[in-house]
DNA sequence: TACCTTTACTAACACCGTTAGGTAAACTTG
DNA sequence: CAAGTTTACCTAACGGTGTTAGTAAAGGTA
């Protein structure tokens, strides 16, 4: 009996067709003119289909999101086991961060509400602690013996969350504002090596 | 022969009267909810009329965009007057930009592109590099003994706006994402006092 | 008064997200 | 195999968006 088996199976890649043709139509034309019914046609589909499998377009863009926090998530994870000493860790941490977010600046602006709104605010908080979460464990691995109290040391994360988020966010978004071509990859290394000598 | 006069002045009036209906229709219901169709009808005139003072609806959010900028320049003003000694004119400052953000959220979106597409990128550099100019020139004051060079003052200026704006832009977009309730002024106040102790 | 410029309007165009309703094919059951 | 039911898919519409062409009226000028 493969009958519902190849349905659901059918079902499952109309589902994922959508979203890497949705995820296409972005990386080409950017979140503001991205629509159902350009999904529709790429697809080669009527739009009414698309309500078959997500429940509006901001399902659609929720779901694209979870992807993003996955990819990051799977390029951290790669870091941990790669790095047993917390400092590299963490500069390899911030190393991918950064490179996440300008490989994939669709993701990037998604995740984190750039120039769009946010989709799935409040529904997605695990995946959004995630960077956080590592970036605490490494940080935790450099300072434990430095006795901080844990304040410190949690603003320390976010301080250094936000250093990051912050760079990315202004290059990404005001780059052509900046009367300053300094403002790169090197800002981003010095003030992660400052960050780290004052942890 | 004051009547060109008048026309002139009804017409400014009316430029004005359409930017400040559209500020308060977007304090009531947010960007998204934006609409000229909206403004058209809060000034109790027909939609084309603001096709005769705005290239666009882009046009209208630039030019709110600049009043924005403009407030902020105000306070950041004041408080280089009131503040002699370039550190606490530094916290002044820091204190100024995370208290306008969080007062005026439509504002800081709007120029800084959360949430929303920033409007006139690339025509905004002044006005964009203002809040640089200020923090760059109390941290020079600063550091202006330890004979640091450009590179490092350079960095330390947008490390400082990175985290500000870093921390701001997380707040403001993903706050109920973020699963840690001391995520608020004091980590910033934490940070910008950790900063300056190692400038 | 005749003319011209400005002001304002209606109505349309081409999009958008979303949904109601219908048809024809596919499958299930007797 | 026939009848009934479910599924897949469509067309067409609703109400909304930014933008603009064309037009009528009002105001000022000669």
């Amino acid at each position: 009996m493969g009958i519902l088996e190849r349905r659901i199976r059918q079902k499952e890649n109309m589902r994922t067709n959508i979203l890497s043709v949705a995820l296409q139509l972005v990386k080409d034309e950017g979140w503001q003119s991205l629509s159902i019914r350009k999904i529709a046609d790429a697809i080669e589909y009527s739009v009414p289909v698309i309500y078959d499998h997500f429940e509006n377009k901001e399902a659609i863009l929720f779901e694209l999101s979870l992807d993003g926090f996955r990819l990051l998530e799977r390029t951290l994870e790669k870091n941990k086991k790669k790095y047993p000493d917390p400092t590299d860790r963490l500069r390899a941490h911030a190393e991918s961060y950064w490179s996440f977010a300008f490989k994939n600046p669709e993701y990037y602006q998604l995740m984190y509400g750039l120039g769009m709104p946010c989709s799935g605010v409040g529904k997605i908080k695990p995946e959004f602690n995630c960077f956080r979460n590592f970036i605490g464990e490494a940080i935790e691995g450099i300072v434990k013996e430095k006795k901080s109290s844990d304040d410190e040391t949690c603003f320390k994360i976010y301080a250094f969350w936000s250093v990051l988020h912050g760079l990315i966010s202004i290059v990404m978004m005001r780059c052509s504002d900046i009367d300053d071509s300094t403002m790169n990859k090197k800002i981003m290394d010095d003030t992660v090596e400052a960050f780290i000598k004052n942890l």
